[in-house]
DNA sequence: TATTTTTACTTTCAATTCGAAAGCAAATAT
DNA sequence: ATATTTGCTTTCGAATTGAAAGTAAAAATA
């Protein structure tokens, strides 16, 4: 609730710091990372990701990406006390600036990066355009 | 002096939140984004973007970066003082995310950013590879 | 040559942001 | 009827930040 509140200060009228001073934090693409690979996630599917969020800070996030029209917050179908998160296709967007670091961590950081994730980043070397539209079109 | 000694601590092997690990903070691209629009920079030409960061900040991020490979510090030819930044191909490979986060903000925050940087995004949407190329190449 | 200015920082400090842990209310499962 | 789960909120000490002032050495100026 209190993230709502807020509003953003831009630092500039440059594009680059005006997308930092959205969700140029250490958090916020990752949730926008696990809508583009699950599709729909819960408050509790995002806390059990490997980065460990705390409770708070994913509350935060999750209130402030959903201002921004990034994600919708909707009701589970059955559930009446489990909500459901997803994409806009203004977060869906997103996408194509997290696969370019997909590919840079996969030419730098390559040892210390996950398997799959490797797979992944060649089959964008191969076919940027056929990869991204792959997820964007979901 | 301070954030050389300091070392890097991934929260996982996702190759996104590694590279948020690394630069995903709200000063660090704007250095790179700078470095790729002028070639090379001096401490004060950073200090002069429209941002305004402060000098603490910059000095932290300049040896973070200078650690990370992502950028070099060299003397100026003439002038014992000035230092000059520039890029490594390491750091101009982020320039490829940089300006996904230019398409993105110009269809999104359109009437919040600059003309010259509406320009640039024009570029980029006719023919992002020869745009991006002509860049790096340099 | 002496003095002033410039540059690239460093230091200090109050304010903001952060993570970890505990707490909580409502809904669901047992 | 009771226990558990879920989606948060609250608390609090620690880390990070921005703003401002300070510094040392080199360069420009008088």
């Amino acid at each position: 609730m209190k993230a709502k509140k807020e509003k953003i200060i831009f630092r500039s009228d440059c594009p680059i710091s005006s997308a930092l001073d959205l969700f140029g934090d250490k958090w916020s693409l990752l949730i926008i990372r696990d809508l583009v690979y699950f599709g729909e996630r819960t408050f509790k599917d995002f806390s059990g990701a490997a980065e460990k969020i705390s409770s708070a800070r994913l509350s935060d996030r999750l209130c402030k990406l959903e201002v921004l029209e990034l994600i919708i917050k909707s009701n589970h179908p059955t559930n009446k006390k489990v909500y459901l998160y997803t994409l806009t296709p203004k977060g869906m967007d997103l996408f194509p600036a997290i696969a370019e670091y997909v590919k840079w961590s996969n030419k730098y950081l390559n040892d210390h990066i996950a398997e799959p994730a490797k797979e992944f980043a060649k089959h964008l070397e191969k076919d940027r355009e056929g990869t991204l539209n792959q997820f964007m079109k979901r």
